[in-house]
DNA sequence: CAAAGAGCTGAGCTATTGCTCATAATAGAG
DNA sequence: CTCTATTATGAGCAATAGCTCAGCTCTTTG
């Protein structure tokens, strides 16, 4: 299983639409047999036959197995994530609300294809390159939020930058984990009780530390 | 590569002091190279030869090579996690003390070596037993922690189930995420700022929801 | 309606892996 | 010291993976 070339862009460019209809295919089938078989056992085989394409056909769009399942995380990651800040209500006494639609949103966002995106996540053997697309768009991310909490009149946290990576990584992870759950909470409580501990935590509070 | 075998026991229980030894180096190999090259990359030929022991010896204490991985996740389970909850003080305004505890120990239970323990949880394909194995320790570590809210003066949350599941879990993947993080934040912002949200929380509070 | 290029096919090559087994070395009992 | 059970060895097998390429079919173009 040699993967020594790094390329992730496909070495044919789809110049018909019947190409692009292939590729579409392939990928659809990607995302079904890795949603299934994890990545390691979800063979490029397996994914060509799914897609009732030759494996040949395959390897025509995608220079190797990880460039597939890296065009579906970055098609993932294209569709957005989060609220757009600007949407949100940031006058007094709204936290509470603004919260929930920020766990709303990440739940949303996820619902779709959560094994697929487990797989993605903690399966996938993903380059460097990748590596830092995510991040960059992690730190994107955070550096929104961080910005949203500051122009909130309600939150009261003193570290913004370490409050707002805390606050999106563990909305983004309990999320997961409802997810994957083979007994999930019911979604109303998960979503109530999480966006209760962000909205309380960036209220602060006057007690004694 | 078939692993139609799912025995996670040894074929030859270990006798002399000589046999202890040997398996006792390839668990150890296999938590270096395992940490180093991840899990499918991590191949039994690479563990014997870390161990400085032949593959055929390998396979006389391991039927195969996830029950290699098995044993290092069933010794990480059994070194025990998480503080006694009979150590923890339980007067009125203690919380945010007792949050630290627990999260301080949850740091120094993932200290030893985080990137193993990463690839054990998300790599490892794990057999249906060893799932059950894990899910119950975290059924019980729930029920401990619930037990433990229950009894804390200064906790007002109303769902009591849903609150430990998620401070359990929320705490457990921050620390993780702390580990593997390329530029982690700091120890002491992040378990002061991990111990804020998880105290306010648990504190309630009288604010409108 | 050709010619040319784009797209498709799948048998099979190469590499690698998990693992076996016949054999040898070693340890301990009597 | 001898005999037996235990432990160790490693060449190599069987399985399977990712991937190539020579030749085919289909579209498009002029």
């Amino acid at each position: 299983m040699p993967s020594a070339d790094r390329r992730l862009q496909p070495r044919r460019e789809p110049r018909q639409v019947r190409a692009e209809l292939t590729r579409e295919r392939i990928l659809a089938a990607a995302a079904h047999v890795f949603s299934e078989y994890g990545y390691a056992a979800g063979t490029t085989n397996r994914i060509a036959e799914r897609a009732r394409v030759s494996i040949g056909s395959l390897y025509q769009y995608f220079p190797n197995k990880d460039a597939i399942l890296a065009a579906l995380l970055v098609r993932h990651i294209d569709r957005g994530t989060w609220t757009r800040a600007d949407e949100l209500d940031l006058s007094p006494g709204t936290l509470a609300a603004t919260v929930r639609a920020l766990v709303r949103d990440a739940i949303d966002n996820h619902s779709e294809d959560p094994q697929l995106l487990r797989i993605m996540i903690e399966e996938a053997p993903l380059s460097q390159e990748l590596l830092d697309t995510i991040d960059r768009h992690g730190r994107q991310r955070v550096a929104q939020i961080r910005d949203l909490l500051a122009l909130h009149p309600d939150v009261r946290v003193t570290d913004l930058d370490t409050a707002a990576e805390l606050i999106v990584f563990t909305v983004e992870i309990n999320t997961h984990k409802l997810m994957a759950d083979p007994r999930p909470i019911p979604v109303e409580r998960f979503e109530r009780e999480l966006a209760n501990m962000v909205t309380r935590y960036l209220r602060g509070d006057r007690h004694a530390e």
